[in-house]
DNA sequence: GGGCAACTAGACTAGTCAGTCTAATCGGCC
DNA sequence: GGCCGATTAGACTGACTAGTCTAGTTGCCC
Protein backbone atom coordinates (compact mmCIF):
# COMPACT_ATOMS: atom_id res chain seq x y z
CA UNK A 1 0.00 0.00 0.00
CA UNK A 2 2.94 2.09 -0.47
CA UNK A 3 2.74 5.30 -2.74
CA UNK A 4 5.06 4.00 -4.64
CA UNK A 5 3.92 0.18 -5.76
CA UNK A 6 4.41 0.41 -9.50
CA UNK A 7 7.08 3.10 -10.26
CA UNK A 8 9.74 0.90 -9.82
CA UNK A 9 8.02 -2.61 -11.57
CA UNK A 10 6.88 -0.68 -14.31
CA UNK A 11 8.11 2.48 -15.46
CA UNK A 12 8.62 1.30 -18.50
CA UNK A 13 4.86 0.33 -18.97
CA UNK A 14 3.69 3.68 -18.31
CA UNK A 15 5.85 5.30 -21.11
CA UNK A 16 4.78 2.92 -23.20
CA UNK A 17 1.62 3.73 -22.25
CA UNK A 18 1.78 7.38 -21.54
CA UNK A 19 4.26 7.58 -25.31
CA UNK A 20 1.06 5.63 -27.27
CA UNK A 21 -1.39 7.93 -25.54
CA UNK A 22 1.23 10.97 -26.89
CA UNK A 23 1.07 10.09 -30.27
CA UNK A 24 -2.29 9.00 -31.02
CA UNK A 25 -3.14 12.48 -29.50
CA UNK A 26 -0.51 14.70 -31.40
CA UNK A 27 1.06 12.95 -33.51
CA UNK A 28 5.22 12.05 -34.15
CA UNK A 29 6.11 15.67 -33.48
CA UNK A 30 4.96 15.54 -29.65
CA UNK A 31 7.99 16.29 -27.98
CA UNK A 32 9.69 13.95 -25.78
CA UNK A 33 9.39 16.12 -22.26
CA UNK A 34 5.65 16.07 -23.37
CA UNK A 35 6.00 12.33 -23.17
CA UNK A 36 8.15 12.05 -20.03
CA UNK A 37 5.44 14.39 -18.13
CA UNK A 38 2.73 12.42 -19.32
CA UNK A 39 4.32 9.62 -17.74
CA UNK A 40 4.93 11.91 -14.98
CA UNK A 41 9.00 10.79 -15.26
CA UNK A 42 12.03 12.41 -15.90
CA UNK A 43 13.46 12.75 -19.56
CA UNK A 44 16.58 11.11 -18.62
CA UNK A 45 14.54 8.02 -17.25
CA UNK A 46 12.60 7.88 -20.48
CA UNK A 47 16.50 7.36 -22.01
CA UNK A 48 17.27 5.30 -19.76
CA UNK A 49 14.63 2.71 -21.32
CA UNK A 50 14.75 3.52 -24.89
CA UNK A 51 17.70 4.70 -27.02
CA UNK A 52 15.79 7.61 -28.84
CA UNK A 53 12.39 8.86 -29.47
CA UNK A 54 12.61 6.73 -32.73
CA UNK A 55 13.07 3.69 -31.00
CA UNK A 56 10.18 4.36 -28.49
CA UNK A 57 7.95 5.23 -31.39
CA UNK A 58 8.97 1.95 -32.86
CA UNK A 59 8.11 0.23 -29.75
CA UNK A 60 4.70 2.17 -29.31
CA UNK A 61 4.03 0.92 -33.31
CA UNK A 62 4.79 -2.65 -32.58
CA UNK A 63 2.60 -2.68 -29.50
CA UNK A 64 -0.55 -0.53 -31.51
CA UNK A 65 -0.19 -3.33 -34.31
CA UNK A 66 -1.53 -6.12 -31.99
CA UNK A 67 -5.13 -4.13 -31.15
CA UNK A 68 -5.99 -3.86 -35.05
CA UNK A 69 -6.30 -7.56 -35.26
CA UNK A 70 -9.55 -8.76 -35.77
CA UNK A 71 -9.99 -12.88 -35.81
CA UNK A 72 -12.93 -15.06 -37.11
CA UNK A 73 -14.77 -16.73 -35.33
CA UNK A 74 -16.66 -19.77 -37.31
CA UNK A 75 -19.93 -19.91 -35.55
CA UNK A 76 -22.76 -20.30 -37.12
CA UNK A 77 -23.97 -19.89 -40.88
CA UNK A 78 -21.90 -18.03 -43.39
CA UNK A 79 -24.10 -14.72 -42.97
CA UNK A 80 -23.88 -14.92 -39.25
CA UNK A 81 -19.57 -15.78 -39.09
CA UNK A 82 -19.32 -12.47 -41.49
CA UNK A 83 -21.67 -10.36 -39.64
CA UNK A 84 -19.90 -11.35 -36.41
CA UNK A 85 -16.56 -10.49 -38.15
CA UNK A 86 -17.81 -7.31 -39.88
CA UNK A 87 -19.03 -5.74 -36.57
CA UNK A 88 -15.87 -6.52 -34.67
CA UNK A 89 -13.76 -5.05 -37.87
CA UNK A 90 -15.40 -2.04 -38.04
CA UNK A 91 -15.03 -1.69 -34.53
CA UNK A 92 -11.73 -1.79 -33.94
CA UNK A 93 -10.72 0.32 -37.71
CA UNK A 94 -13.14 2.99 -36.73
CA UNK A 95 -12.29 3.17 -33.01
CA UNK A 96 -10.68 6.77 -32.25
CA UNK A 97 -7.74 4.31 -31.43
CA UNK A 98 -7.68 2.53 -34.73
CA UNK A 99 -8.33 5.92 -36.88
CA UNK A 100 -5.60 7.42 -34.71
CA UNK A 101 -2.59 4.41 -35.55
CA UNK A 102 -4.05 5.19 -39.61
CA UNK A 103 -3.33 8.82 -39.39
CA UNK A 104 -0.07 8.81 -36.96
CA UNK A 105 1.51 5.79 -39.28
CA UNK A 106 0.01 8.03 -42.44
CA UNK A 107 1.37 10.65 -41.80
CA UNK A 108 4.88 9.28 -41.05
CA UNK A 109 5.00 5.95 -43.25
CA UNK A 110 7.80 8.13 -45.64
CA UNK A 111 10.39 8.54 -42.78
CA UNK A 112 9.48 5.09 -41.16
CA UNK A 113 9.29 2.68 -44.32
CA UNK A 114 10.30 -0.67 -42.50
CA UNK A 115 7.60 -0.03 -39.85
CA UNK A 116 5.13 0.90 -41.98
CA UNK A 117 5.59 -2.39 -44.42
CA UNK A 118 5.46 -4.29 -40.43
CA UNK A 119 2.29 -2.36 -39.91
CA UNK A 120 0.59 -2.95 -43.42
CA UNK A 121 1.51 -6.83 -42.82
CA UNK A 122 0.97 -7.39 -39.76
CA UNK A 123 -2.29 -5.56 -39.42
CA UNK A 124 -4.68 -5.38 -42.43
CA UNK A 125 -2.76 -7.98 -45.06
CA UNK A 126 -3.10 -10.50 -42.13
CA UNK A 127 -7.00 -9.73 -41.30
CA UNK A 128 -7.77 -9.97 -44.99
CA UNK A 129 -5.52 -13.24 -45.38
CA UNK A 130 -7.60 -15.00 -42.39
CA UNK A 131 -10.44 -13.51 -43.94
CA UNK A 132 -9.96 -15.24 -47.69
CA UNK A 133 -9.05 -18.48 -46.26
CA UNK A 134 -12.67 -18.25 -44.36
CA UNK A 135 -13.97 -17.46 -48.01
CA UNK A 136 -12.23 -19.84 -49.62
CA UNK A 137 -13.59 -22.76 -47.80
CA UNK A 138 -16.67 -21.38 -47.99
CA UNK A 139 -16.71 -21.53 -51.92
CA UNK A 140 -15.76 -24.94 -51.80
CA UNK A 141 -18.77 -25.93 -49.66
CA UNK A 142 -20.67 -23.89 -52.48
CA UNK A 143 -22.05 -21.49 -50.17
CA UNK A 144 -20.51 -18.52 -51.90
CA UNK A 145 -20.01 -18.12 -55.57
CA UNK A 146 -16.51 -19.72 -56.70
CA UNK A 147 -14.24 -16.50 -57.20
CA UNK A 148 -10.57 -15.43 -55.92
CA UNK A 149 -11.11 -15.40 -52.02
CA UNK A 150 -8.04 -12.32 -52.31
CA UNK A 151 -9.97 -10.21 -53.83
CA UNK A 152 -13.12 -11.32 -52.19
CA UNK A 153 -11.75 -10.24 -48.70
CA UNK A 154 -10.43 -7.05 -50.22
CA UNK A 155 -14.06 -5.95 -51.49
CA UNK A 156 -15.44 -6.98 -47.89
CA UNK A 157 -13.11 -5.01 -46.02
CA UNK A 158 -13.25 -1.96 -48.25
CA UNK A 159 -16.77 -1.76 -48.11
CA UNK A 160 -17.19 -2.17 -44.24
CA UNK A 161 -15.03 1.31 -43.54
CA UNK A 162 -13.81 2.76 -46.07
CA UNK A 163 -15.59 6.01 -46.20
CA UNK A 164 -16.30 5.83 -42.49
CA UNK A 165 -12.73 6.06 -41.99
CA UNK A 166 -12.26 8.75 -44.01
CA UNK A 167 -15.07 10.51 -41.92
CA UNK A 168 -13.05 9.36 -39.13
CA UNK A 169 -9.49 10.64 -40.96
CA UNK A 170 -10.61 14.20 -41.50
CA UNK A 171 -12.14 14.54 -37.99
CA UNK A 172 -15.99 14.32 -38.59
CA UNK A 173 -18.73 14.06 -36.15
CA UNK A 174 -17.83 10.44 -35.43
CA UNK A 175 -21.06 8.32 -34.76
CA UNK A 176 -19.38 6.08 -37.20
CA UNK A 177 -20.48 3.30 -35.87
CA UNK A 178 -24.43 2.84 -37.04
CA UNK A 179 -25.22 -0.16 -36.13
CA UNK A 180 -26.99 -1.33 -39.17
CA UNK A 181 -24.23 -0.42 -41.42
CA UNK A 182 -22.90 -4.17 -40.93
CA UNK A 183 -25.47 -5.79 -41.75
CA UNK A 184 -26.40 -3.51 -45.31
CA UNK A 185 -22.70 -4.04 -46.21
CA UNK A 186 -22.64 -8.00 -45.62
CA UNK A 187 -25.88 -8.67 -47.04
CA UNK A 188 -24.67 -6.63 -50.16
CA UNK A 189 -21.22 -8.71 -50.34
CA UNK A 190 -23.64 -12.24 -49.97
CA UNK A 191 -25.26 -10.57 -52.94
CA UNK A 192 -22.28 -10.15 -55.14
CA UNK A 193 -20.85 -13.31 -53.89
CA UNK A 194 -23.95 -16.12 -53.94
CA UNK A 195 -23.67 -19.35 -55.67
CA UNK A 196 -24.34 -19.69 -58.52
CA UNK A 197 -26.11 -23.03 -59.04
CA UNK A 198 -29.00 -21.63 -56.96
CA UNK A 199 -30.72 -21.35 -60.57
CA UNK A 200 -32.89 -23.79 -61.39
CA UNK B 1 12.75 37.15 -75.14
CA UNK B 2 14.44 38.55 -71.91
CA UNK B 3 15.65 35.58 -69.19
CA UNK B 4 12.84 37.23 -66.62
CA UNK B 5 9.29 36.52 -68.49
CA UNK B 6 7.39 35.09 -65.93
CA UNK B 7 9.38 36.30 -62.46
CA UNK B 8 6.98 39.65 -63.05
CA UNK B 9 4.14 38.00 -63.62
CA UNK B 10 3.51 35.04 -61.58
CA UNK B 11 6.12 34.89 -59.00
CA UNK B 12 3.13 33.89 -56.95
CA UNK B 13 2.34 30.92 -59.36
CA UNK B 14 5.75 29.80 -58.82
CA UNK B 15 5.08 29.86 -55.61
CA UNK B 16 2.18 28.02 -55.39
CA UNK B 17 3.30 25.65 -57.30
CA UNK B 18 6.33 25.29 -55.50
CA UNK B 19 4.79 24.32 -52.25
CA UNK B 20 2.31 22.46 -53.88
CA UNK B 21 5.71 19.80 -54.82
CA UNK B 22 7.10 20.84 -51.23
CA UNK B 23 4.59 20.02 -48.99
CA UNK B 24 3.35 16.77 -51.30
CA UNK B 25 7.11 14.95 -51.26
CA UNK B 26 7.95 16.36 -47.40
CA UNK B 27 4.56 17.24 -45.87
CA UNK B 28 3.11 20.07 -43.41
CA UNK B 29 6.56 20.23 -41.60
CA UNK B 30 8.71 21.49 -44.57
CA UNK B 31 10.56 24.68 -43.88
CA UNK B 32 9.50 28.15 -45.31
CA UNK B 33 13.14 28.24 -46.36
CA UNK B 34 12.79 24.84 -48.87
CA UNK B 35 10.01 26.26 -50.09
CA UNK B 36 11.60 29.50 -51.07
CA UNK B 37 13.95 27.94 -52.46
CA UNK B 38 12.42 25.60 -54.45
CA UNK B 39 10.27 28.48 -56.40
CA UNK B 40 13.62 30.17 -56.68
CA UNK B 41 12.87 33.53 -54.48
CA UNK B 42 13.58 35.26 -51.38
CA UNK B 43 12.29 33.83 -48.03
CA UNK B 44 11.02 37.49 -47.92
CA UNK B 45 8.97 37.25 -51.46
CA UNK B 46 6.95 34.64 -49.79
CA UNK B 47 5.63 36.85 -46.93
CA UNK B 48 5.25 39.49 -49.19
CA UNK B 49 2.12 36.77 -51.16
CA UNK B 50 1.41 35.11 -48.17
CA UNK B 51 0.56 36.15 -44.80
CA UNK B 52 2.19 32.80 -43.15
CA UNK B 53 2.99 29.25 -43.53
CA UNK B 54 -0.61 28.09 -42.41
CA UNK B 55 -2.21 30.93 -44.83
CA UNK B 56 0.23 29.48 -47.96
CA UNK B 57 -0.87 25.86 -47.09
CA UNK B 58 -4.47 26.77 -46.81
CA UNK B 59 -4.15 27.88 -50.52
CA UNK B 60 -2.31 24.71 -51.83
CA UNK B 61 -4.75 22.52 -50.25
CA UNK B 62 -7.84 24.44 -51.58
CA UNK B 63 -5.83 24.46 -55.24
CA UNK B 64 -5.36 20.37 -54.81
CA UNK B 65 -8.85 19.63 -54.36
CA UNK B 66 -9.77 20.39 -57.23
CA UNK B 67 -7.44 17.95 -58.69
CA UNK B 68 -9.00 14.72 -57.08
CA UNK B 69 -12.79 15.53 -58.65
CA UNK B 70 -13.63 12.86 -60.77
CA UNK B 71 -16.61 13.94 -63.22
CA UNK B 72 -18.90 11.04 -64.88
CA UNK B 73 -19.87 10.59 -68.14
CA UNK B 74 -22.95 9.06 -69.12
CA UNK B 75 -22.54 7.70 -72.57
CA UNK B 76 -23.15 4.00 -72.81
CA UNK B 77 -25.02 1.38 -70.88
CA UNK B 78 -24.29 1.39 -66.72
CA UNK B 79 -20.97 -1.00 -67.27
CA UNK B 80 -19.71 0.91 -69.73
CA UNK B 81 -20.55 4.27 -67.90
CA UNK B 82 -19.34 3.14 -64.52
CA UNK B 83 -16.21 1.06 -65.79
CA UNK B 84 -15.08 4.55 -67.76
CA UNK B 85 -15.99 6.27 -63.94
CA UNK B 86 -14.12 3.36 -62.19
CA UNK B 87 -11.08 3.69 -63.91
CA UNK B 88 -10.78 7.34 -63.73
CA UNK B 89 -11.03 7.16 -60.49
CA UNK B 90 -8.68 4.85 -59.73
CA UNK B 91 -6.08 6.93 -61.59
CA UNK B 92 -6.35 10.17 -59.66
CA UNK B 93 -7.22 8.53 -56.05
CA UNK B 94 -4.00 6.16 -57.20
CA UNK B 95 -2.05 8.42 -58.38
CA UNK B 96 1.43 9.62 -56.41
CA UNK B 97 -0.15 13.18 -56.17
CA UNK B 98 -3.61 11.41 -55.04
CA UNK B 99 -1.71 9.47 -52.32
CA UNK B 100 0.10 12.26 -51.11
CA UNK B 101 -2.37 14.89 -50.86
CA UNK B 102 -4.75 12.53 -48.60
CA UNK B 103 -1.69 11.67 -46.98
CA UNK B 104 -0.92 15.42 -45.92
CA UNK B 105 -4.18 16.24 -45.20
CA UNK B 106 -4.69 12.90 -42.92
CA UNK B 107 -1.72 14.34 -41.03
CA UNK B 108 -2.55 17.57 -40.54
CA UNK B 109 -6.73 17.38 -40.46
CA UNK B 110 -6.06 17.84 -36.37
CA UNK B 111 -4.54 21.12 -36.92
CA UNK B 112 -6.91 22.08 -39.71
CA UNK B 113 -10.18 20.76 -39.11
CA UNK B 114 -11.87 23.07 -41.37
CA UNK B 115 -9.98 22.84 -44.12
CA UNK B 116 -9.81 18.66 -43.58
CA UNK B 117 -13.94 19.47 -43.80
CA UNK B 118 -13.75 21.14 -46.78
CA UNK B 119 -11.21 18.24 -48.77
CA UNK B 120 -14.08 16.12 -47.50
CA UNK B 121 -17.24 17.43 -48.63
CA UNK B 122 -16.03 18.68 -51.96
CA UNK B 123 -13.44 16.24 -52.93
CA UNK B 124 -14.87 12.33 -51.59
CA UNK B 125 -18.34 13.97 -50.73
CA UNK B 126 -19.34 15.19 -54.01
CA UNK B 127 -17.74 12.79 -56.05
CA UNK B 128 -19.94 10.44 -54.46
CA UNK B 129 -22.85 12.47 -54.69
CA UNK B 130 -22.33 12.58 -58.23
CA UNK B 131 -21.80 8.72 -58.77
CA UNK B 132 -25.26 8.47 -56.46
CA UNK B 133 -27.43 10.72 -58.34
CA UNK B 134 -26.09 8.38 -61.47
CA UNK B 135 -27.07 5.36 -59.72
CA UNK B 136 -30.30 6.85 -58.82
CA UNK B 137 -31.31 7.17 -62.06
CA UNK B 138 -30.54 4.09 -63.27
CA UNK B 139 -32.57 2.20 -60.31
CA UNK B 140 -35.27 4.41 -61.72
CA UNK B 141 -34.89 3.36 -65.22
CA UNK B 142 -34.41 -0.84 -63.50
CA UNK B 143 -31.31 -1.07 -64.69
CA UNK B 144 -30.27 -1.52 -61.19
CA UNK B 145 -31.88 -3.06 -58.52
CA UNK B 146 -33.66 -0.07 -56.27
CA UNK B 147 -31.79 0.58 -53.08
CA UNK B 148 -30.05 3.22 -51.54
CA UNK B 149 -28.19 4.85 -54.04
CA UNK B 150 -25.90 6.80 -51.41
CA UNK B 151 -24.85 3.54 -50.01
CA UNK B 152 -24.32 2.27 -53.60
CA UNK B 153 -21.92 4.71 -53.97
CA UNK B 154 -20.11 4.30 -51.19
CA UNK B 155 -19.41 0.68 -51.70
CA UNK B 156 -18.73 1.06 -55.49
CA UNK B 157 -15.83 4.07 -54.50
CA UNK B 158 -14.86 2.02 -51.59
CA UNK B 159 -14.04 -1.19 -53.78
CA UNK B 160 -12.26 0.38 -55.99
CA UNK B 161 -9.31 2.13 -53.92
CA UNK B 162 -9.43 1.00 -50.16
CA UNK B 163 -6.98 -1.60 -50.17
CA UNK B 164 -4.33 0.05 -52.89
CA UNK B 165 -4.77 3.33 -51.22
CA UNK B 166 -3.34 1.65 -47.95
CA UNK B 167 -0.69 -0.04 -49.79
CA UNK B 168 0.20 3.33 -51.67
CA UNK B 169 -0.18 5.40 -48.05
CA UNK B 170 1.98 2.67 -46.64
CA UNK B 171 4.93 3.68 -48.79
CA UNK B 172 4.68 -0.69 -50.85
CA UNK B 173 5.71 -0.64 -54.38
CA UNK B 174 2.71 1.01 -56.28
CA UNK B 175 2.07 -0.73 -59.89
CA UNK B 176 -1.14 0.07 -57.91
CA UNK B 177 -2.99 0.41 -61.19
CA UNK B 178 -3.68 -3.18 -61.96
CA UNK B 179 -5.85 -2.73 -65.29
CA UNK B 180 -8.17 -4.95 -64.73
CA UNK B 181 -9.25 -4.19 -61.39
CA UNK B 182 -11.25 -2.00 -62.05
CA UNK B 183 -13.34 -3.86 -64.39
CA UNK B 184 -13.34 -7.10 -61.54
CA UNK B 185 -14.84 -4.51 -59.77
CA UNK B 186 -17.27 -3.05 -61.44
CA UNK B 187 -18.25 -6.77 -62.80
CA UNK B 188 -18.50 -7.49 -58.71
CA UNK B 189 -20.36 -4.33 -58.25
CA UNK B 190 -23.27 -5.32 -60.98
CA UNK B 191 -23.62 -8.66 -59.38
CA UNK B 192 -24.67 -7.36 -55.98
CA UNK B 193 -26.86 -4.35 -57.89
CA UNK B 194 -28.40 -6.36 -60.69
CA UNK B 195 -32.24 -5.59 -61.07
CA UNK B 196 -34.12 -8.25 -59.58
CA UNK B 197 -37.17 -8.47 -61.92
CA UNK B 198 -35.14 -10.79 -63.86
CA UNK B 199 -36.37 -13.48 -62.51
CA UNK B 200 -38.66 -15.40 -64.30
C1' DG C 1 24.51 1.74 8.10
C1' DG C 2 26.36 0.85 3.47
C1' DG C 3 25.86 -0.10 -1.15
C1' DC C 4 23.23 -0.11 -5.26
C1' DA C 5 20.14 0.73 -8.85
C1' DA C 6 16.59 3.55 -10.43
C1' DC C 7 14.97 7.96 -10.63
C1' DT C 8 15.07 13.21 -10.61
C1' DA C 9 15.86 18.19 -11.69
C1' DG C 10 17.92 21.07 -14.32
C1' DA C 11 21.78 23.02 -16.93
C1' DC C 12 23.74 22.72 -21.40
C1' DT C 13 24.81 21.99 -26.54
C1' DA C 14 23.75 22.37 -30.98
C1' DG C 15 20.46 22.62 -34.17
C1' DT C 16 16.01 24.14 -36.42
C1' DC C 17 12.29 27.10 -37.60
C1' DA C 18 8.70 31.00 -38.36
C1' DG C 19 8.57 35.41 -38.92
C1' DT C 20 10.56 40.42 -38.86
C1' DC C 21 13.58 43.93 -40.38
C1' DT C 22 16.97 46.46 -43.07
C1' DA C 23 19.52 47.92 -46.77
C1' DA C 24 20.41 47.12 -51.28
C1' DT C 25 19.22 45.83 -56.19
C1' DC C 26 16.59 45.38 -60.38
C1' DG C 27 13.37 46.45 -64.13
C1' DG C 28 9.89 49.02 -66.13
C1' DC C 29 7.75 53.53 -66.92
C1' DC C 30 7.41 58.49 -67.25
C1' DG D 1 17.74 60.36 -65.45
C1' DG D 2 14.58 59.40 -61.73
C1' DC D 3 10.80 57.27 -59.42
C1' DC D 4 8.48 53.01 -57.80
C1' DG D 5 7.14 48.58 -56.78
C1' DA D 6 8.82 44.01 -56.55
C1' DT D 7 12.53 41.38 -55.22
C1' DT D 8 16.83 40.01 -52.81
C1' DA D 9 20.35 38.45 -49.19
C1' DG D 10 21.14 38.06 -44.88
C1' DA D 11 21.10 39.34 -40.02
C1' DC D 12 18.26 38.75 -36.09
C1' DT D 13 14.69 37.35 -32.45
C1' DG D 14 12.40 34.17 -29.83
C1' DA D 15 10.93 29.84 -29.31
C1' DC D 16 11.40 25.04 -29.41
C1' DT D 17 13.75 20.35 -29.70
C1' DA D 18 16.66 15.90 -29.17
C1' DG D 19 19.88 14.31 -26.61
C1' DT D 20 23.87 14.58 -23.01
C1' DC D 21 25.70 15.32 -18.60
C1' DT D 22 26.05 16.13 -13.74
C1' DA D 23 24.93 16.10 -9.12
C1' DG D 24 21.75 14.74 -6.01
C1' DT D 25 17.76 11.87 -4.10
C1' DT D 26 15.07 7.91 -3.00
C1' DG D 27 14.02 3.33 -1.63
C1' DC D 28 15.38 -1.40 -1.29
C1' DC D 29 18.33 -5.26 0.27
C1' DC D 30 21.94 -7.14 2.84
Amino acid sequence: MSTVLEPLQDTRQRLLEAACEAFRDEGYQVSIDRIAARAQVARQTLYNHFSSKDALFAEVVRHAIQSVLVTLDRDGDVRATLLAFSEAYREKILSSDGIAIFRTLTAEAPRFPALAKQFFRQGPQTTRKRLAEYLARAMKQGQLKRDDPDFAAEMLAAMLVDFDRLRGLMNLQTDLLKSTKAAQVVDCFLRAFAPEKDKP
